[in-house]
DNA sequence: GACGAATGCAACAATTATTGTTACATGTGA
DNA sequence: TCACATGTAACAATAATTGTTGCATTCGTC
């Protein structure tokens, strides 16, 4: 796999969680729909339990279950839920000397932060269920 | 520096560089203010200058202008002309063994291009002289 | 109660992407 | 011709992500 898998792999999970939901389903089983590892796949899903998008139960019969209906769950939810912050730019080390370069540091960053703010917004318009509904 | 320093050198380039149209400045220069080393900034002021934002002279008195107003430097500008693709979710290799799976590929992918759409529209919505406005 | 099967988690290895660096070719003006 | 700049390729260093192993824990079942 390559990099930022996570939020494919959370999205691949839960919509195809949401066409049978109910359905308990081992991190190995998983891990085989996805092509990796049992490990990454409960890292990834356990920040999804965390922000409530999913439930898990150890033990005998135990595995993933979506813990809402998924049209409550938006792309919003599970891109928050990863903790993803794809406008970063970097937040570098670098103090600047200059005055004028520092608050333009700022600036740029607020834009960007608000540039981000607005992707959110458009994420929280689409759900689970209506990614699996195409 | 760290990752994704890409569009932050560019931007804040840029800034810097509306602030005072029409001066030429050295990858030397800039690289000082960014805190990063000459060729990193040739790598993607070059990307800027392919896109026709910038322009670069070589020789004595060479260096890098502004290649058009600032006020017609939108932040999407920018954002496409260093390829970047923020919203990629890794276009993994597994090619899946279940129709099911097949199909919410394309699903998935095909939302996460309409917000990538989505997110270069609202880019398009500021420019560089704004930025530097505040 | 012992056993099998599952998650939880930590530590480490491997891989990949990005950035930094060196070296040299090329162009340009004084 | 020389100093100074970009252009670019090749390689090194660094950082981030992903993969793997190992083991503790929990839960159902025999």
């Amino acid at each position: 796999m390559k990099r930022n898998s996570r939020l494919s792999l959370a999205l691949h999970t839960l919509s195809h969680m949401a066409g049978d939901p109910g359905r308990v389903r081992t991190s190995a089983d998983i891990a085989d729909h996805a092509g990796t590892n049992p490990v990454v796949v409960r890292r990834v899903l356990g920040r999804l339990r965390e922000a409530g998008l999913l439930t898990s139960e150890k033990g005998h019969a135990g595995g993933w279950r979506l813990a809402r209906d998924p049209k409550d769950i938006s792309l919003a939810d599970v891109y928050l839920a990863l903790d993803e912050s794809l406008i970063s730019t970097g937040t570098e080390n670098h103090t600047p000397t200059c005055s004028v370069e520092h608050t333009l540091q700022r600036r740029v960053l607020s834009v960007m932060e608000e540039v981000e703010q607005n992707l959110v917004e458009r994420l929280s318009e689409t759900t689970i269920s209506e990614v699996l509904a195409g």
